[in-house]
DNA sequence: ATCTCAATATACCGATCGGTATATACCATG
DNA sequence: CATGGTATATACCGATCGGTATATTGAGAT
């Protein structure tokens, strides 16, 4: 790896997690080079500007937490225990996730409402990409008659992203567990009675 | 009512809406001169600082949306049909709510982490003024024998937040309504098939 | 008609914003 | 050890930030 891209790496990791915090316009460019203990001109030899630093940011952030929970979702056989080990994920993983300033997907999504379009397209899309991640997990369930085939997808889909970024959400912000643990027990039940076959 | 009260409600109401779509962080005084068309006299004459009108907004946004949710729920007399009331506010009002720039709870609970403490402190209380408000709705159902005593009021309580904000993120960010309908149909199954008795 | 006082407009403050032009430091190559 | 090129630091830009001090305005009281 080219030395200009192990800064730019470098970057990236340090600043990714007060985007996270702070949003797009919450964070100055001046507050990045603190944190990276670097000026200016190392970042703006790296990126174009404050959007394209945004962007790889949350990219970053997405990845990161995409790839820890594809990790613990491989590790089940499975389908319904693969779902189930997905919502554990946010109430196992809670202070740690809410020290670097909450779901990242939640966030962009509603702090990118009114910023640059790449930035807003691509939360769409790593919600349209999560979403199918779950269709797809319950469409191969049915297919080795693990899951109930008159379960609906695409709505359980809906139902259980929002009940992990909507219980996430009320536990961040209320500082208390018991939101985020009363919907993944929902989850688990809806898994175990409904989709479980 | 006194004129500087006139003058203070009509700017409240002008920049209740900027706060709500753009943050605190993202909203700026200038922009508030701009849109109602007075100058920052006018502003620091009826406000001590920025994060006094920025709580006033909050404060105003979310009264707003929960005195008009409260009118249709007040209009059912059955416990569950209060639920589904409540719960259809959302997608039948969501070109809306959404132009508004999406649900202020929500919004204030992702933007208020890092700003004062007072603004965060009132999406807590309006959090848990809300939940309460469910929870009381289905006390009152069970008192009626509306509602099956078995019912666990405050798990239902985060899942119904919790689905109805989480859909409203999916569907504002994504454009498609789908997601929060699909969650209001998993809202009015569990009414009619777990809380009703 | 004049005075008073409150409400708003204007002009300005230092700080910081995102961004850029240039100087400096450093490393690989000869 | 000199040189060339690249990566980072420095210094600076105009614009805008939140906030304030003061000038101007206008309605009600005398």
């Amino acid at each position: 790896m080219s030395r200009i891209k192990e800064t730019r790496d470098h970057i990236i990791e340090q600043v990714a997690p007060i985007f996270n915090m702070h949003g797009y316009e919450g964070t100055s460019m001046s507050q990045l080079c603190k944190a990276i203990n670097m000026t200016k001109g190392a970042i703006y030899g790296n990126f174009k500007n404050k959007d394209e630093i945004a962007l790889a940011a949350l990219e970053y952030n997405i990845a990161n937490i995409s790839m820890k929970i594809s990790k613990v979702v491989k590790a089940k056989k499975n389908s319904c225990d693969k779902l189930i080990a997905f919502a554990n994920y946010y109430p196992n993983h809670f202070p740690e996730i809410s020290n670097y300033g909450g779901c990242p997907i939640l966030n962009a999504a509603v702090d990118s409402d009114h910023s640059h379009k790449p930035l807003k397209d691509f939360v769409v899309y790593a919600i349209e990409n999560w979403m199918s991640n779950i269709v797809n997990i319950i469409y191969s369930g049915i297919k080795k008659e693990e899951i109930n085939p008159r379960t609906k997808p695409e709505q359980f889909a809906s139902i259980f992203v929002s009940l992990l970024e909507g219980g996430f959400m009320l536990s961040k912000v209320t500082g208390d567990t018991i939101h985020l643990s009363r919907n993944v027990d929902h989850i688990i039940y809806l898994v175990n009675t409904e989709l479980r076959s």
